[in-house]
RNA sequence: GCCCUCGUAGCUCAGGGGAUAGAGCACCGCUCUCCUAAAGCGGGUGUCGCAGGUUCGAAUCCUGCCGAGGGCGCCA
């Protein structure tokens, strides 16, 4: 499998120190670079590459390596061997989770993600949350570790007695509601609730009222809920993403948990009242954390802490995962301390919060209709659905979406992302079907599938081969580091290496062992590919 | 005012102490009697925003400045 760890140890065990290897940096080096000797020249007082011909001469990697190379200043290049490549493929071949290693201590993670509103449809903002989301549970829970998402709908709080009033108003029956003519009355009644102060005040009694579980209230807001849910569902299996109706924790889910949060608060001083308000201090933040209004109403700053508090109790979470915008930072920050403070949230648990920058129009501002507007994400699939075939269109959107660093904002420009030339989605998918082809054609003639890759003679099915063997170790990585554009710019590597591999080495035409590891190495490739595609949440076609 | 993110090729972006800073797009060529040419190959670009500092070595770390965006008590 990956050979990065176990040259590691055996350069650490050689040099002392963590030898830091890197794939190299061109072709002519090796596969390997490692700059021990020059960081350990100084403290040994003598000329790096002395340093390095020690390492060279000490450490006992024979058995997997070429004679290691001195080279430049002090670096030592290290060059597998074809047999060794080839066992690492083929260990690859022969393990059921394509070399993605069983995390040691696997984790309760909780990863809070979509979260769209109730009686609003979803627009382009949500797609980011649900995708990058989406992706981070494939991850972890291929890495062996229990996730537990948490939809936290926006279905609680002062809109929604906008909403009900509005409704009682307009004498309308909310059962037979749809969701854009929700949408449309969430409009008009937050125009009711600018425009006219009785409406306002009748609104604000209304959200009271909801609040201490009136029924007729009650009634209303469920029946919004069960047109948003249904819609969200609507939307989730479009997308083909992995939440359903188990995973919503809405802010209403944490209305009763409220004033317990409150309580204790102020019991173990965490809170103190300033101006009128309840308060969290926290050091290093120029404002306070608002647990409870001077009116006496709570914002959603509590309702944050009442849900770290649940999943780190009840749901006994090690680690937090917030996908949300990245404007929140600060805010989640602020409540990580509040929670570390108020003993919601021990050292032990993990707790991360991913920003994701904004969806721009072509103009390069964020992503508006022609009337200003946040674009409906239906409407935005209908036109990536326009050019290419769903699973197509699908794998544009997203590949694009978490290609890219996540913190920065992004412009969607669909005809770049629907292309099968350059980094993008359907180009993986391309060099996948093209694999599948190359299978299925050795499956009609009868030919032999190796499980094992015995022989490697041309470049550019070794390059493949070692890429083949980095995939685990990838995934690893960014479960860690929580950067999706890592895996898509290891699969994009991959895919370019399956496509030059297709040019330069027949297959089906080779012949021997050579044709038999040839196939070997297509299942490697095409496992590794869908596997990795979908870990991004992309279809892989055995045809396109 | 304080804090955060960002500034790399014409464009979109990787790279976050190590060799001559990389991809894609766009542009110009070349390659299908051969497993999908939706592909591959070749062709050239950079004051790594600016200025100092640390280091054997800085796009990368530190400080200051410039520019863009964002956040900072009762919205989420």
């Amino acid at each position: 499998m990956s050979y990065v760890s176990e040259l590691s140890q055996r350069f650490e065990a050689a040099a002392g120190v963590d030898p830091e290897l890197r794939p190299a940096t061109k072709p002519q080096f090796g596969h390997f670079q490692t700059s021990v000797a020059l960081r350990l020249a100084k403290s040994e007082g003598k000329p790096p590459r002395e340093v390095a011909q020690r390492i060279i001469d000490t450490v006992d990697v024979a058995d997997l390596c070429e004679p290691l190379e001195l080279a430049g200043p002090g670096f030592i290049n290290i060059r597998l061997t074809e047999k060794a490549i080839a066992d690492g493929v083929s260990a690859v071949l022969a393990d059921p989770r394509h070399g993605v290693p069983e995390a040691a201590e696997p984790q309760r993670v909780v990863i809070d993600y979509s979260a769209p509103n109730v009686a609003k449809s979803m627009h382009v903002g949500h797609l980011r949350s649900t995708i990058i989301g989406d992706a981070f549970n494939r991850i972890l829970t291929a890495l062996g570790h229990t996730v537990i998402p948490q939809n936290h709908i926006g279905d609680w709080g002062t809109q929604f007695g906008q909403l009900v009033e509005q409704i009682l108003e307009e004498g309308i029956d909310a059962g037979e509601l749809t969701l854009a003519e929700a949408d449309a009355l969430y409009k008009r009644a937050s125009a009711h609730f600018k425009a006219d102060e009785e409406f306002a005040t009748r609104a604000r009694k209304r959200v009271v009222a909801l609040q201490a579980g009136d029924e007729q209230t009650l009634q209303i807001w469920r029946q919004l809920m069960a047109v948003s849910k249904d819609s969200f569902n609507e939307a989730y299996e479009r997308l083909g993403v992995k939440l359903v109706d188990e995973d919503l924790a809405g802010e209403s889910t944490y209305n009763d948990d409220l004033p317990v949060v409150v309580a204790e608060l102020e019991q173990s001083g965490a809170a103190v009242v300033d101006d009128g308000a309840l308060c969290i201090f926290n050091e290093g933040f120029n404002a306070p954390l608002i647990i409870r209004k001077s009116d006496g109403g709570y914002g959603y700053a509590t309702t944050d802490l009442a849900a770290v508090r649940r999943r780190v109790g009840p749901l006994h979470a090690n680690r937090l995962i917030y996908v949300t915008d990245v404007r929140q930072a600060g805010h989640f920050a602020q409540v990580f301390a509040a929670a570390r403070k108020a003993d919601y949230l021990p050292e032990s648990v993990q707790a991360q919060h991913v920003g994701y920058g904004m969806v721009l129009g072509p103009d390069g501002r964020p992503y508006k209709t022609r009337e200003g507007k946040a674009l409906p994400l239906t409407a935005l699939l209908d036109s990536a659905e326009e050019q290419v075939a769903r699973p197509i269109a699908l794998a544009a959107i997203k590949y694009a979406d978490l290609s890219n660093g996540i913190n920065k904002d992004y412009v969607f420009d669909l005809v770049r992302m629907v292309a099968t030339t350059g980094d993008t989605g359907p180009y993986l998918q391309y060099a996948h079907a093209r694999i599948c082809q190359v299978l299925r054609k050795a499956e009609a003639e009868q030919i032999h599938v190796g499980d094992k890759v015995l022989e490697l003679p041309e470049p550019a099915e070794q390059a493949l081969a070692l890429l083949i063997t980095r995939f685990g170790e990838v995934v690893s990585e960014v479960a860690d580091t929580l950067q999706p554009h890592r895996l898509c710019g290891y699969l994009y590597e991959l895919a370019g290496a399956v496509a030059r591999f297709y040019e330069a080495c027949p297959v089906i035409k080779s012949e021997g062992l050579v044709r038999e590891s040839r196939l070997a190495l297509c299942v490697a490739a095409r496992d590794a590919l869908a596997e990795g595609l979908d870990m991004l949440g992309i279809e892989a076609p055995d045809r396109m």
